[in-house]
DNA sequence: ATTTTGACACTCT
DNA sequence: CAGAGTGCCAAAA
């Protein structure tokens, strides 16, 4: 029978995506959200990453905003972006336009 | 129960 | 892209 996705799934299931995203790219809140089915629900996933290290280590710099913006209080993640290749236009926005991870590449 | 807050997104300007 | 305005949703106050 069916049952409501919980917080445990929904934590998998982002997880598991995030740790899809191949070096040299990114992806985006709203791009997890919608592939976890909930499409209206991009700050979900941001409240998932905020507390991803007591599940593991993921690589949760690889997730940024639409516009490429980092996450603030994530001082590490511009270090470890640039340490994977990726281009920022400023100090706070990468390239999105030319990182940005599609599925099945 | 109502308001504020936050690792967001979309549409215009 | 930057800013402002609006929509969204869940957790915290």
């Amino acid at each position: 029978m069916h049952r409501k996705v919980m917080d445990e799934d929904l934590i998998y299931l982002v997880l598991s995506l995030v740790e899809e995203i191949p070096i040299g790219f990114v992806s985006t809140y709203g791009q997890i959200a919608a592939l976890i089915g909930n499409p209206k629900n991009a700050r979900l996933v941001g409240r998932v990453l905020s507390m991803s290290e007591y599940f593991g280590k993921y690589p949760c710099h690889r997730v940024v905003d639409h516009s490429g913006r980092i996450a603030p209080h994530f001082k590490n993640q511009k270090l470890l972006l640039q340490e994977e290749g990726i281009h920022f236009i400023n100090e706070n926005h990468v390239d999105i336009k030319r990182h940005k991870w599609k599925i099945g590449e």
